[in-house]
DNA sequence: ACTAGTCATTGATTGCAATCAATGCGGCAC
DNA sequence: GTGCCGCATTGATTGCAATCAATGACTAGT
């Protein structure tokens, strides 16, 4: 894997229209406070594969993507790797994380992010209230949806599995202000199969079923279209938070 | 399931000399703060199986368990139910939630607890920032053994599963203070199934394989006495954190 | 003491997803 | 254009955990 790209600033103001501000953490901030963001905030940007941080590495930074996805795994001595989230723009990464990373992150395409340096951002916390608490809402989001994943990864059949994946996929991207159908898949199998404890070729064969059974299309590989999403709630069993 | 039980009061200064005190939220007040947490408290038990809360239940108090145990749990329509955590003496209940409890509290053997109405802790949140950094923490730490399930349930044959369960049951005894070996395990058969994601039966048969591999020993069902563990941590595979 | 009921274990069988293997389908270098 | 490589799909087979079934240990009720 590459090494990181070298860091650089963005010029001032560029918070105020950016894309993600409303998803991310920012949007704990009026217009007159996310300058104090800006200020410690670097920009960085991600190839496709690119390894953001290791497993273990001491957290030195806490991240806002904007743009790309990245997933957070991490993986067995044996090679036995499970893919424990997926990140959009205006996710943050970090949330998990005393002082050490605890997954790896990696880019699943090219990525933009925030980069701010844990002790600044620490400094901030303290000053503003509404920045702790929209974290601590964030946190709290994220135990949710990793609890919904216990029970995907439990007790639910490889189609529905699928299922919810892609019902998922599809109501985040709505909450991201994208378009929720057809829903874009840029990872590849391999990353659904270890996020959903599965292997290749029982996705490939699930996303298939769904196919046969006129609950989605699929123009390619990286593209699902919703076909009826009734019965794709139904096969999932839990509604998404 | 029989309703709760009546609430009554403690009387003043009980926080004082908890048994808990050290491990729950309440380890984030001094002395003569506590005091303010001990007003608000009211005191509740809980007999086995009795439910606490239901999922999708409004979420107008918060706990500290502080004897017993208790299981998070839910359910699909057809009745297949997964496990996402039990709680011991000094966790907290309410981490996850926002408005709604998203999963189902039942005690898993007779439990005592402290009850804080949202409203005043949310009040008491304020005043005390350490408290807040404190419930903030402790969901972090909830979150990252939420995806370390992920990789349990995602990846991990039977036997690892219930390695690496034994082990972390035994850590959390450590870290509250009790003896981490024997391994207390009050909960039924079929919840540690619906915690691993296994049947009832795989899950005996896991623990017949650990005990005639030599790894532990079982006096009795609820009892599993680590006898090599080293050998249980290389079948788990992962550090518990 | 006897019965009924719950829970854990063990055995026999089945079925589904993993594994093994082959083919297809672009994209890219040259 | 050709060949190569990574990725997705499909097919054949295997193996493991679920299912089905029976038994035993223990508890509570009468």
């Amino acid at each position: 894997m590459a090494q990181a790209a070298p860091l650089y600033r963005l010029p001032c103001g560029a918070c105020l229209d950016c894309d993600v501000r409303s998803m991310a953490v920012c949007a704990a901030l009026e217009d007159d406070e996310v300058d104090a963001l800006e200020r410690i905030m670097i920009s960085r940007s991600l190839e496709a594969n690119q390894v953001l941080a290791e497993e273990g590495d001491p957290k030195t930074y806490v991240y806002t993507l904007t743009s790309g996805m990245l997933r957070l795994c991490s993986s067995l001595p044996d090679g036995r790797r499970q893919i424990s989230g997926f990140l959009m723009p205006g996710d943050y990464l970090g949330l998990a994380d005393d002082d050490v990373h605890t997954r790896t992150s990696e880019a699943v395409a090219d990525a933009k992010l925030c980069a701010f340096p844990v002790r600044d951002m620490d400094g901030l916390v303290k000053v503003y209230p509404r920045l702790s608490e929209r974290l601590h809402g964030m946190t709290r989001a994220a135990l949710r949806h990793a609890q919904d994943n216990q029970m995907i990864l439990g007790r639910l059949t490889p189609v529905e599995r699928l299922a919810s994946f892609l019902l998922v996929l599809s109501r985040r991207a709505r909450e991201h202000k994208q378009p929720d159908n057809p829903v874009l898949l840029p990872m590849p199998r391999a990353d659904i199969a270890d996020y959903l404890g599965l292997t290749v070729e029982t996705v490939s064969r699930s996303f298939t079923k769904l196919r046969n059974d006129g609950l989605i299309r699929l123009p390619d590989a990286h593209t699902a279209e919703i076909v009826d999403r009734d019965a794709l709630s139904d096969l999932a069993g839990i509604e998404p938070h």
